[in-house]
DNA sequence: ATAACTAGTGATCAAGCGATAAACAAGGAT
DNA sequence: ATCCTTGTTTATCGCTTGATCACTAGTTAT
C-alpha cells in the first residue's frame, strides 16, 4: 500500500521513517560524519549526507551536544559486549595463543577509521570518557595478561601488577594499537598480515616480560637498567 | 633610551615589538594555542591570549591557515636539526645502550604536550606533513634499527628491511611513542621512571627480534606464526 | 619640533554557525 | 472523505567566525 508518489509538486521527496528507525540512521551516519569532520563538523553538512533538512535533526537530538553524546555511547560502549576476558584467562590453552586470539578479536573491533578517528577526536578532547576507557584498558585487559604472564613465568601471584609490569604491558599493547592508526589514520603502509605481526609482538612481550620480571635472560645484553643520558 | 611611557590615555597599553620579534612571539603562542583548542580555535580568542587585536594577525600573516602552516613547520621541523643518527649507528657501543639512548633523547623532544597534540590534530586532518613525519621515522630511524639488529644477530646484510622486520620495528616505537600520549594527552598515569619503561621495552624488542628472526628461540614457546581466528 | 612611516586598533562586512518557530504534508483512525 | 497526529520543511534569529578598511598612535629620521 505504498503511495506511487506522483511528484504534484518537485519540491522534495520527502520520505517518512520510523521514529526509531531515524533516530538510528542518524547516530549512524553522524558517527561516519563526525569521524571524518570532527567534532565540529556543521549540522548542515550532516544533515545534507543524510538527505534531509537541518532542523530535522533537532526533533530528535534536544543539541548538537547530545547527538555527539549519543555517538560517543554507541562507538564506545556497544563492542564491549562480547566476552573478552574469557579469551584471557583460560588456563588450558597456552597463554601465547590466548594472547594472539584476543588481540585478533579485539583489533577486529577497533580498527576502523571509524573507531580510531572519533577515539582521537574524543581523546583531544579531553573528555571522561576517554579516561574511562583508558582505565578499562588497564584494569579488564592489561592486568589480567600480567597476571597471566606472572603465572606464567612461576611467578608468585599478586592482587595488583607493579608498575613497571602494567607499563611493560601497555608499551606491548599499544605496538599493536598503533599499527591501526599507521593504517586507518595515517593511511601508510603496513604489514599486510596482521596477525603476523601480533604474532610477532606477542613474542616479543613474552620473551621481554621472562627476561626482565624473570631473570630468563638468555642473550648477551646486560639486563640491569642503566641510567642514560639527560 | 626607553619612554618611561606616560600613559596619556588609559586606552590600552599598546606597546610596540619589532616585527621579527613581534611575528615569533605570535606562532609560538599560536602553537600552545592550537595545541590546547585544536585548529577551529577562534583567532580573536588567540589573539586575546596574545594581548592584542584580532586584525593585527592578519598584519603579520595572510590568512588563518598561512599562520597554521608556519606552526607546523616550527613544530614538525625544527626538532630535527639534532644529529641523532649518529646515536643509532655507532657500532662501538652495544647495541641495547645506542637504543635507549637514542630513545631517551628523542623522547625528551617530542613528548611534551604541545607537540603530540599539535601532531594528533595534524594527523587528523590527514595533512602531507604528518604522512611525510610518518615516512621519515621509518627511513630514518627504523630501517637503521632494523639494519643494527640484523647485524647484531649475525644475519646478512640487506639493502632493505623485509616488511616483517620493519613492522617489528614500528611496533616497537610505537609502544615506545604511546608512552607519552598516556601521558600528556589522556593524562593517565604512568611509570614515573621513563628511562626504565624505555630500558625494558628495548629489552623485549631486541629479545624478540632474535626470537623470532634469528630462531634463537631460548623459551618454551612455538615459534611458527599461526593461522588464528577470523 | 615636525614630518614620514608603520605597528596597532576600532568598526564592520559577509558567510556560516546552532537553534527556534511556524507552516506544511504524510499517514492512520474514525 | 475527514480529522488529527506528527514527521518534515521553510524561514529566520542571534551569534561567532575569518577577513578588510580606514583611522590612530608609537617610532624614527631629519
Amino acid at each position: 500500500m505504498n503511495k506511487k508518489a506522483p511528484p504534484k509538486r518537485t519540491r522534495t521527496k520527502q520520505r517518512r521513517l520510523s521514529p526509531d528507525d531515524r533516530r538510528k540512521e542518524f547516530v549512524a551516519k553522524a558517527t561516519e560524519f563526525f569521524a571524518e569532520e570532527g567534532f565540529a563538523g556543521a549540522t548542515r553538512d550532516l544533515a545534507r549526507r543524510l538527505g534531509v533538512t537541518q532542523p530535522l535533526l533537532y526533533r530528535y537530538f534536544p543539541s548538537k551536544d547530545d547527538l555527539i553524546k549519543e555517538v560517543y555511547r554507541t562507538v564506545y560502549l556497544e563492542p564491549f559486549d562480547t566476552a573478552w576476558d574469557k579469551l584471557l584467562t583460560d588456563r588450558s590453552r597456552p597463554l601465547r595463543t590466548r594472547l594472539c586470539d584476543f588481540y585478533s578479536a579485539y583489533t577486529k573491533v577497533i580498527f576502523t577509521r571509524k573507531w580510531l578517528r572519533i577515539y582521537f577526536y574524543s581523546g583531544l578532547k579531553g573528555l571522561d570518557i576517554n579516561r574511562w576507557y583508558v582505565g578499562m584498558v588497564g584494569e579488564k585487559i592489561l592486568t589480567r595478561i600480567v597476571r597471566e604472564c606472572r603465572h606464567e613465568a612461576g611467578l608468585p601471584p599478586q592482587s595488583r601488577p607493579s608498575a613497571a609490569e602494567l607499563e611493560m604491558a601497555w608499551v606491548f599493547h599499544s605496538g599493536i594499537f598503533y599499527y591501526g592508526v599507521r593504517k586507518y589514520i595515517y593511511e601508510s603502509p603496513v604489514l599486510e598480515d596482521k596477525e603476523q605481526m601480533i604474532s610477532n609482538a606477542v613474542d616479543a612481550f613474552l620473551a621481554g616480560f621472562e627476561r626482565v620480571f624473570a631473570g630468563t635472560a638468555a642473550g648477551h645484553t646486560q639486563r640491569t637498567p642503566v641510567k642514560l643520558i639527560g
